[in-house]
RNA sequence: GCUCGAGUGGUGGAAUUGGUAGACACGUUGGACUUAAAAUCCAAUGGACAUUAGUCCGUAUGGGUUCAAGUCCCAUCUCGAGUACCA
């Protein structure tokens, strides 16, 4: 009795014991020289929020953590670390609230994070932890953000340069031979002019090189609560909270010229296994199109006196004064435009309207300006506009094409300004419809009375000069090519992709390393890094509307002490004012994967040996949510970093995987409000089976019910959610808590009926409640915490659990009772070892059957095809069938149970490394060579082959492999199921596939 | 609207290149053990019909290709994710 007290499968204390062997022997620190190969398995490092962790975030933690153990066994040095996106929001938001330091509510909950991953048991590297909120690491941050602020994008090399290259080339050469990306408004110099330029003016030309630039961005500036909101922040044009005002302000900020890197983005993702989705979603974002920009000459204002129709077409002047740039993807439709629409924000819209329209035009953009730019987007049904009295001249008919606003066309895409081809363009089409405006056709064979054309492939242009006849790709071409000749238009390629604000007006982010003299910035010396935040007294904004950071008293840089000094002694002499707003979220998350490789060094970001050794990350796992956020900036930062030679790759990760949510199952209570007359109501619950016949259910209550002459009335369904940890296997609510909760003290007294409509009196029926899949939220009480599971199944069951409950990558409903499956798989294995461990089996060592090794080298190959293809719900099955084979087979053989406890190490690593210990090893199992598969202890010499009959499986037989298609044919013509199958008939063929199939046709 | 993905028992989900649909679990039902419960073990479990051997129907729907289709092709429906007046 004693003794297989001991034997039991007691998680608890295994889990503990092998939890503090891992912390106190490092066993899972990575070394950054080895001579073995290199594997690098990263996940997205957590924002440590102040709810903790719920079962749904371990699941890709636990996907990496099972491939990085496996690489480990298969001979590999793993780096696997983690950290914290430790600078954020809601720490700021409960500053705000409370007084209460961010840094000490991070650091609470960071330790809360921790204990929560350490009971999983992952092996990670915590000796390489980072934390973005520290100023070790933000440190770095900085420091990339002057490497880019000293960088241009030269197109010519294609790739970023020291900003000293740009200044050579304008000493020598002025800006004309430059071929950078920068801002569009760049005046050309010579090199004379360049010397002759004050150094305010020169840095001026400068910032509009640099891959980090100061901007005027329009930005939602909410004055109520003195902040900048993001668009998702804005319902119906006021705040979200609050519904205050918001109005569009611009705002000196700093930008990211990630433009630049538009081509090359889209390219890299054709070099990484990253799933389709997500590079769909990044091709999306970055939204490259191949078309033309055309120059439409804007016509003198005609004679406001005669009619309109009077003056087209005949001979105009031109006012060379303006010029209208449009950006088009169908050069080949330029005969069809017959007139131009321009956003209402166009910065033209002011100078071209002729007097007779200007009120109409007033009017129409004043309106516009008050829609928030999401109101325009959600209402694209209502066609507006207004004419503004002017024409442009078509570039080759030389006609003369009225000018429209509408705010159909988006002043942040490509010029703001359209050529509109309504027979072309659904909203051209419209927008001439509503208005009543030309809609010439220059589609061959193509009716457009009802609808534009937009089919390319089925394009044939008509009615159009040189282009007549042309299929859409020849008359792209012919079009361009003509443009050019006139100097009116060339090839262009437009990107979507716009420059990343990077400025934030909030407190709990990375200061910039920058200060102002004259206006001008100026970056810290890197030696003078990291720029640690300042103390404040308070976390919102200033009276003044100045950022969080404006509230600091010592805030001022002192360029002959070198230091930090009270903003009192700002003199703009020698003392200045550093800046105020903070880093984007995404600023500590875009480097952090090479961070890792050398986390401590505070000489560089990362040694050379360091990077050279790890190169780049193997395998990423992560939510998708983050597709055009985190990924797209860190891809753009490892480019830029790439150019400038400090990392050997230019995509920080080979592959990446989108783990699924794991979604709530709520349990939700169907109830009545019901009454006898007057008398006090109370509440029908009503079980799972009867919702859907109330009326009878209710009925055959009452008449269950001794008699009470008082009319009766109820009320229609209501709904109210039980917390999941009432309600069993069976759906079935433990009313008892459930009535203990507070907020369901409106239930005292209620009739709760069973399965059978009869009320529950002493457990005599069960209430089953409806379950409903839903995002696990407190407000629905489905919330799984999975120190709850820990503690009563164990960690190895909560891993393989969550590994079990579906494929990685699909999102999948978690319940909770589902898991007795899994831990009872994890006694049955405990069970298995039993003699080996106790010494119940005396004697020599047991010989394993050909049958033993059968299924375990069955289980070798699956498991490991199924780890290489990230398919682990898969291989907890594969164990389970391995583990009930062989206590079928009574298997007691070492030399079958050594390589299975090395097999399920990655899944259940606890128990793995017990039985590991009791089968007499003292090292851990972590590092023990995966075991080799054999094919020869599969051969099999006959198969059980499915017999069909017109494809349908009618029985089996087995036959020798040996067999020829003939002999197989004739054996099973032979046998007398088929006679029975075929009574009398023929068949007409017989498909024998050897190892597989026969099929009976006739 | 567009792009991508997915529809399989009561539930989560299996099913290599087209080749025995429903592995493995949960749940359910019955049984063993127990004073009882828990735990454990055994058996059954897609549906319909049939006392029995068995027959028919079954992978969202409708077509098609094939000796053979959950798997390939076409159309339709439903759900999910992303994105959106992108010229």
């Amino acid at each position: 009795m004693q003794e297989t007290q001991m034997m039991q499968y007691n998680f608890n204390e295994i889990e503990k014991k092998w939890q503090a062997y891992w912390a106190k022997n490092q066993t899972f620190k990575a070394e950054n020289n080895s001579d073995k190969e290199k594997f690098y398995v990263l996940d997205m490092f957590p924002y440590p929020s102040g709810a903790g962790l719920h079962v749904g975030h371990p699941l890709g933690y636990i996907a990496s953590d099972i491939y990085a153990r496996y690489k480990r066994h298969k001979g590999f040095n793993v780096l696997h670390p983690q950290g914290y996106d430790s600078f954020g929001l809601p720490a700021e938001q409960y500053a705000i609230q409370t007084g209460q330091h961010p840094a000490i509510t991070t650091a609470e909950n960071i330790k809360t994070y921790r204990r929560q991953l350490d009971q999983i048991g992952f092996s990670f590297d915590w000796s390489r932890e980072v934390r973005t909120s520290d100023p070790k690491y933000y440190k770095w941050t900085q420091w990339i953000f002057i490497e880019l602020f000293n960088s241009w994008y030269n197109k010519e090399t294609d790739k970023a340069e020291d900003i000293e290259t740009l200044i050579a080339a304008f000493s020598s050469d002025g800006n004309a031979k430059v071929n950078a990306v920068c801002d569009e408004d760049i005046e050309p110099f010579s090199a004379a002019e360049w010397h002759a330029f004050s150094s305010k003016e020169q840095q001026e030309v400068l910032l509009k090189y640099r891959l980090t630039y100061l901007a005027d961005t329009e930005v939602n500036w909410c004055p109520a609560l003195g902040t900048v909101l993001a668009n998702d922040e804005i319902v119906n044009g006021v705040s979200e909270r609050g519904g205050h005002p918001v109005i569009r302000k611009k705002m000196t900020q700093w930008s990211m010229r990630i433009s630049a890197y538009a081509q090359r983005l889209l390219d890299g993702l054709n070099t990484i296994d990253w799933p389709q989705p997500l590079k769909d979603s990044q091709t999306n974002w970055i939204g490259r199109s191949e078309g033309a920009s055309v120059t439409f000459k804007v016509l003198d204002n005609l004679d406001p006196e005669r009619s309109r129709s009077d003056q087209i077409g005949v001979s105009t002047t031109l006012n060379h004064q303006f010029e209208i740039e449009v950006f088009t993807t169908r050069p080949d439709t330029i005969f069809g435009a017959s007139f131009m629409t321009l956003a209402p924000e166009h910065e033209l819209v002011a100078e071209i309207t002729t007097p007779e329209q200007k009120a109409e035009v007033d009017a129409y953009v004043e309106a516009t300006a008050k829609r928030s730019e999401r109101d325009r987007m959600a209402d694209v049904k209502t066609i507006s506009g207004a004419f503004t009295g002017a024409y442009a001249e078509h570039p080759f008919t030389k006609k003369p094409i009225p000018i429209w606003i509408g705010d159909y066309v988006l002043a942040g895409y490509g010029t703001g300004a359209v050529m509109s081809v309504p027979c072309g363009d659904q909203r051209d089409w419209d927008f001439a419809k509503h208005f009543n405006i030309d809609i010439p056709n220059i589609f061959e064979g193509v009716d457009i009375s009802e609808a534009a054309f937009a089919d390319k492939e089925k394009t044939v242009i008509s009615n159009s000069d040189f282009l007549n006849g042309l299929p859409y790709k020849k008359a792209v071409k012919t079009a361009i090519y003509e443009l050019e000749k006139l100097g009116q238009g060339k090839g262009k390629i437009n990107y979507r992709l716009r420059d990343a604000v990077f400025s934030r007006q909030r407190y709990w982010g990375e200061p910039f390393p920058v200060y102002y003299v004259d206006g001008m910035p100026q970056m810290l010396e890197d030696k003078f890094l990291p720029l640690k935040l300042p103390e404040v007294d308070k976390y919102l904004p200033t009276e003044t509307g100045e950022p969080p950071l404006g509230n600091a008293t010592i805030w001022a840089w002192d360029t002959k002490q070198l230091s930090v000094v009270s903003c009192s002694l700002i003199d703009n002499e020698t003392v200045f004012p550093l800046e105020l707003n903070t880093m984007p979220g995404w600023a500590g998350s875009s480097q952090y994967f090479n961070r890792y490789m050398d986390p401590h060094n505070d000489e560089a970001i990362f040694s050379k040996e360091a990077i050279d050794y790890w190169q780049d990350v193997d395998l990423y796992i992560g939510g998708s949510e983050h597709a055009t956020g985190h990924l797209l900036y860190s891809r753009f930062w490892q480019k830029f970093m790439f150019d400038k030679g400090l990392v050997p790759k230019d995509e920080f990760a080979k592959k990446l995987i989108n783990q699924g949510m794991i979604t709530g199952t709520s349990a939700v209570v169907y109830f009545v409000i019901a009454r006898f007359a007057k008398d006090k109501p109370f509440y029908i619950a009503v079980s799972k089976s009867s919702i859907a016949v109330l009326e009878e259910t209710i009925k055959k209550w009452r008449n269950k019910t001794p008699v009470n002459s008082k009319p009766f009335r109820y009320s229609i369904l209501n709904r109210r959610y039980a917390n999941v940890d009432y309600i069993n296997s069976s759906d079935e609510l433990d009313i008892e808590r459930f009535l203990g909760d507070s907020m369901n003290k409106d239930f005292e007294g209620a009739v709760f009926l069973g399965e059978n409509d009869t009320e529950i009196i002493d457990n005599n029926d069960a209430y089953k409640v409806v379950r409903e899949v839903e995002k696990m939220s407190k407000s629905k009480y489905n919330v799984v915490n999975p120190d709850d599971i820990v503690a009563e199944y164990g960690a190895d069951s909560l891993r393989l659990y969550e590994m079990f409950l579906g494929p990685l990558e699909q999102s999948k409903p978690w319940n909770t009772a589902g898991i007795t499956g899994v831990h009872g798989f994890l006694k049955k294995l405990w069970k298995l070892y039993t003699p080996i461990i106790d010494g119940s089996l005396s004697g020599a060592e047991v010989k394993p059957s050909a049958e033993n090794l059968k299924t375990l080298h069955k289980t070798i190959k699956k498991v490991e095809e199924d780890i290489e293809n990230f398919s682990f719900n898969t291989s907890v099955s594969t164990f389970m069938i391995c583990v009930n084979e062989l206590t079928t087979q009574k298997c007691t053989s070492r030399a079958i149970l050594e390589p299975l406890a090395i097999l399920v190490s990655p899944y259940a690593p606890h128990i793995a490394e017990e039985l590991w210990e009791k089968l007499g090893h003292t090292e851990s199992i972590s590092t023990a060579a995966f075991p080799t598969f054999e094919p020869k202890y599969l051969v099999e010499s006959a198969k059980e082959y499915p017999i069909s009959f017109n494809g349908k499986m009618k029985f089996t037989m087995e036959l020798s492999l040996d067999l020829s298609k003939d002999e197989i044919e004739a054996a099973v013509m032979a046998h007398e199921k088929t006679q029975q199958q075929l009574a009398g008939r023929t068949p007409k063929k017989v498909i024998v596939v050897p190892g597989k199939i026969v099929n009976i046709v006739g």
